[in-house]
DNA sequence: GATAATGGCCGAATGATGTTAGGTATCAAT
DNA sequence: ATTGATACCTAACATCATTCGGCCATTATC
């Protein structure tokens, strides 16, 4: 399992990705411990091609990694909650960054519309929540927080390769005038 | 790399999870193709009491899966957005579940607060967003939408094993009365 | 239109790694 | 003290990742 290839963080994928490509990282996104014989026999390649495409992949930046996916409950972090903060001025303040270094928070995003960022964070219950909501009000600047706490999550998964070719029509949208 | 014993995904974990499996744990989010012997060296171990560790982290349901996680740029997903949903009386209904099938869709939450379902959408422009945000509209019981786009992502990763053992004391906090 | 060059693939051989087996130490309960 | 269970180790084996050489298709060049 050596990569003797450095798989160094290029620059942007400049090829573009085929069919073959999607079907190769559909598999893996759904289980990056299958053997490139399997890989290759799922989607139609003999294993040294399927390993030189996925080589391909990670060298270009397609696949970032491969990571374990574990369940939060198990190790202690039963509580999910999506919380918005609103910052006076520019958001991005370096005390308000900070908290990126706790293991709770998981993403941290600036957002157009009426709140400045966007933290989904992940506690062992609300204590632990609000504990973590002390740390980010105390982040100069900002101004106030709202937490959306997940009461139930029916999907959770990471990136998908494929992508919708083309939506349906709206079957009930009100009448509009011209709708081609 | 064949796990001969069947992961059957029992019911949820019944033993406690100790540091040693939290270290390993943390190395396999960072790194999930480590071999077992640079991950026994890392946490101090043997490669087969390593593998064995993981066997066992698995069967109990701690570690899910092993995925890739891939460059949404890559795939043609340059815009995430998160989007609420007002629903009109229970929102859970099977028209507005049935978005999770899109590949776009990536997260459907239930949460408290003054909105009824939260969905983490991927697409590739504003315009398959509002093909998606379409689909939303159409399923019945559906209010309203608010759509967060995310301009910056500064922090996206998967649920990390670490806890927080003590939250610091704000220390810009208002005086309190009594607080202990 | 012939030919060289490139890219992608395959089959087979090799080396690294996953995996099993057997044995030892530690701890708890009998 | 003895038994049983648990977790670990070393060593051997089985499997898989990885490399190599050659083949075929496509494209560029003469």
């Amino acid at each position: 399992m050596k990569e003797t290839d450095d798989i160094r963080p290029t620059t942007s994928a400049p090829q573009q990705i085929d069919a073959m490509d999607r079907r190769i990282l559909a598999a893996l996104v759904e289980d990056a411990t299958v053997s490139y014989a399997d890989l290759g026999k799922r989607v139609g390649l003999s294993a040294p091609a399927a390993h030189e495409r996925v080589k391909r992949l990670k060298r270009s930046g397609v696949i970032q990694r491969m990571a374990a996916l574990i369940e939060p409950k198990a190790v202690g972090k039963g509580l999910l909650a999506f919380v918005h903060v609103d910052t006076r001025g520019w958001g991005k303040s370096p005390a308000l960054m900070a908290v990126a270094n706790y293991p709770e928070v998981e993403e941290v995003h600036s957002v157009a519309g009426d709140t400045c960022m966007l933290l989904k964070v992940r506690t062992e219950n609300t204590h632990a929540l609000e504990g973590l909501l002390a740390q980010i009000y105390d982040a100069p600047g900002v101004l106030a927080t709202r937490s959306y706490v997940v009461l139930s999550t029916y999907l959770e998964r990471p990136p998908q390769p494929g992508i919708t070719a083309s939506w349906p029509r709206p079957k009930a949208s009100l009448p509009v005038a011209a709708a081609q």
